[in-house]
DNA sequence: GTCTATAGGCAGATAGAC
DNA sequence: GTCTATCTGCCTATAGAC
């Protein structure tokens, strides 16, 4: 049970971390099992569903990492505005050294959602949930910094928007200017 | 030459439709084939360099198309907080049936830019140079509306971001809605 | 210019020994 | 639980008749 739950961890981390990198249909099984070191019939013991299986727990396991690295840095400061914009810094941040985004699962699943949700409805369903469960996270900070219910909402939905879109464009430019321009804003978003 | 240009136009067509809907990896050139009703040996004829050649015409072909799109509606109104939220409602509603999204090529490209980002230079170039296209012209409405350049750039780089981000929210909520409620932030944004 | 047939490789998945 | 060998099918790409 030891050896059991090594390898089963090692394959999700290698898949996690790809799937988020190259995307679900870039992603080739094989690849996953070279980097983590399993071999093939491991894969399939600890992953009877196989490949969609595995995408399922990889969004869940980096869905939560993502939510409890938002907690922490919203945490880190009382002012909701400094806040949010202490996270999209350190989203930023990871695009400096592109080398570097390898080794981190925070690149939120913009990606991975686009390409499943037409797709594969399981899928799309558990992206969707990890999206509800980060909205949470900002509405929470928001109305307990007293904004109302509504407010809240609809500034959580537009910083993830600005984060998924953010994202995309660091990527495409290979920088970390979108997003730290990005950030500026913020403080307009929150009016009250 | 008409023929030459009949069956070239049948294949890109067929092609920016699926890369956009489904993704560059999980479009296959058979299935392109199979829809546009050319034969396989047409398209190597016309795209010597196969895939990758039909994927970085596509995406000038539909940023080009999305441009106009989006002249056409910024000039819709002087008022540019006004004719932005026209712009980002208009993508919006292309969600409401999901049946017709497969008929519009207005689905911004943020499935390709991210596929494509990490994993082919020329593509991601491509998608850089259709980003900044898309980008100038937010800012000529915005500075012939009284906006300095400085702030132009912010509120275009922000505007882009929203509405990739918010492309991948709908779609993952098979939902207009999140467009709907970031296109309410406008106002705030456009703040001088 | 158009079409067929097919090469050659890799994908995801499975069977069965150990 | 682990590993190898292998199946089937689809992928991109090409060769060559017409």
């Amino acid at each position: 049970m030891s050896n059991k739950n090594q390898s089963r961890e090692k394959i999700l981390q290698a898949a996690t971390r790809l799937f988020h990198l190259n995307g679900y249909h870039a992603t080739g099984l094989n690849q996953i099992l070279q980097e983590s070191g399993a071999p093939k019939g491991s894969l399939y013991y600890h992953f009877p569903n196989g490949k969609e299986q595995l995408a399922a727990e990889a969004i869940q396991l980096s869905g939560q990492i993502i939510a409890a690295d938002i907690r922490t840095r919203l945490n880190a400061f009382d002012d909701p505005i400094e806040a949010i914009q202490y996270n999209i810094q350190l989203i930023a941040e990871q695009f400096n050294q592109v080398e570097k985004l390898a080794e981190l699962p925070t690149v939120p699943l913009g990606l991975l959602a686009a390409e499943t949700a037409l797709v594969n409805e399981n899928l799309r369903q558990i992206c969707e949930e990890t999206f509800d469960m980060w909205d949470n996270i900002y509405i929470e900070k928001l109305t307990s910094s007293g904004y109302s219910e509504e407010r809240a909402r609809l500034i959580s939905i537009t910083t993830n928007a600005l984060i998924e879109g953010g994202v995309t464009l660091c990527l495409t430019r290979k920088s970390s200017e979108p997003l730290l321009q990005i950030q500026k804003m913020i403080p307009l978003l929150l009016t009250k």
